[in-house]
DNA sequence: TAAATATTGTGAGATTCATCACACACATTG
DNA sequence: CAATGTGTGTGATGAATCTCACAATATTTA
């Protein structure tokens, strides 16, 4: 896939003509990570904004001793970096990727001249970050008023609706992160996802198999914890 | 003040011309709420734009049974309505009048057009939410691995970033919000509040005096709670 | 394939914190 | 002033869940 096919399936870029798409990626530059390279460091400032072709990456912030909250996996046309491009403060969080990774990267100046030339990507910007700010206001109550049932419950969804495919009215989640990491996205421990994974098993409303899971009735499912 | 005046306060109206901010003006219209009238509720769709001319309100979350997150207390000069306008999404979070508050609104239509019409605005927008969702992220981060200690003393950083008065190094906070409110930004409850108050003024970290409350070495104290 | 490593499962004890219950302080109001 | 309301302080208790320790699988490497 060229670059400018990549470009297209990139939500803020979808309303540009295929010209304009073209000039864009004439200026972007390919990139390769290893699994688990560190993508872009807390301390330094963005200079770079990135949008993932192949492979994902996780969004994390990590404490003084070691523990690591992830804020979000991202995957193929998902896009990031713009944070501290627009407001200039240094970096709030870590990139690491996940799996080997491509991703596709404009330069700081590139990417604001952008924004003044189309405006539409400006705006589109927008609606994507309001969409993130919203998910992130949904993790805040859920992280305040439920318990770790809850929060596993949330996180499932999330990781569903973001790669699961549906088959009649169950959804199938493929290659599930690690415990480990599902703790780290629901603020939990490993344990408590170890044993509520069991839990949601033996009332029937999950089913294992391997790295996979399936989450029966979704809709139902989905109901239930929010 | 005029209404053009307190426009040249908000952020994103900054760079405007005086005759472009008399235009915007020109369609703003003014409301007042009084103490604890709900301005906008969780179920309707954001049709509006608001900007906050006095007083200050509170974006919440409700659970079903109740309990309620508080995600931001605004105050002059600051706006709120923009995301349900910009993703097409419903609402979701409620905004109660803290005190009497009193606002000025631009419909959706209108401020559609002001983006489309004024990059700019669009372009300090886009800045603004990078700002709140870099705040969302630090959020969930204390959320997910602080203990209600920390949790609390973060929460009385962020007030005091907001609407503290400096004096040689002491931060003074004025009119500290009840102790409910303010565990409902800490999630955690109103009890452990008041324990941990009492236990920041044990360690003479903090001094109240009826509502108010001073931190000593503000620097410090932010420091030691993150 | 065996060995080594990585991931998951699970019991038991320690700990934090929410919750309940009620006392106290302070202001407001009839 | 009594009476009522609203916010705060504080002990006791129990539940949720973190942590530690180690066993059991699964996966990778030699």
């Amino acid at each position: 896939m060229s670059k400018t096919d990549h470009l297209r399936n990139v939500p803020i870029f979808t309303d540009l003509s295929d010209s304009d798409l073209n000039r864009i990626a004439s200026k972007m530059v390919s990139r390769d990570y290893e699994k688990g390279q560190m993508i872009l460091l807390e301390e330094s400032t963005g200079e770079t904004f990135f949008i993932i072709t192949s492979g994902t990456v996780k969004v994390t912030r990590l404490s003084d001793d070691g523990r690591e909250v992830i804020l979000a996996l991202l995957g193929g046309s998902d896009f990031f970096g713009e944070m501290s491009l627009l407001d200039g403060e240094g970096r709030s969080a870590n990139i690491v990727a996940n799996e080997d990774a491509e991703v596709m990267t404009l330069s700081r100046r590139d990417f604001l001249e952008c924004l003044e030339t189309y405006p539409k990507i400006a705006i589109a910007l927008l609606e994507e970050l309001a969409v993130r700010l919203r998910k992130s206001d949904q993790q805040i109550e859920s992280l305040s008023l439920s318990d770790s049932e809850q929060r596993i419950g949330i996180t499932l969804i999330r990781l569903a609706e973001e790669r699961g495919t549906i088959k009649r009215g169950d959804v199938t989640v493929q290659n599930l992160p690690y415990q480990q990491d599902i703790a780290n996205m629901a603020g939990t421990s490993r344990e408590t996802v170890s044993r509520t994974l069991k839990l949601l098993e033996d009332k029937k409303l999950v089913k294992r198999n391997g790295g996979d899971i399936t989450i029966f009735n979704f809709n139902t499912f989905r109901q239930s914890f929010s």
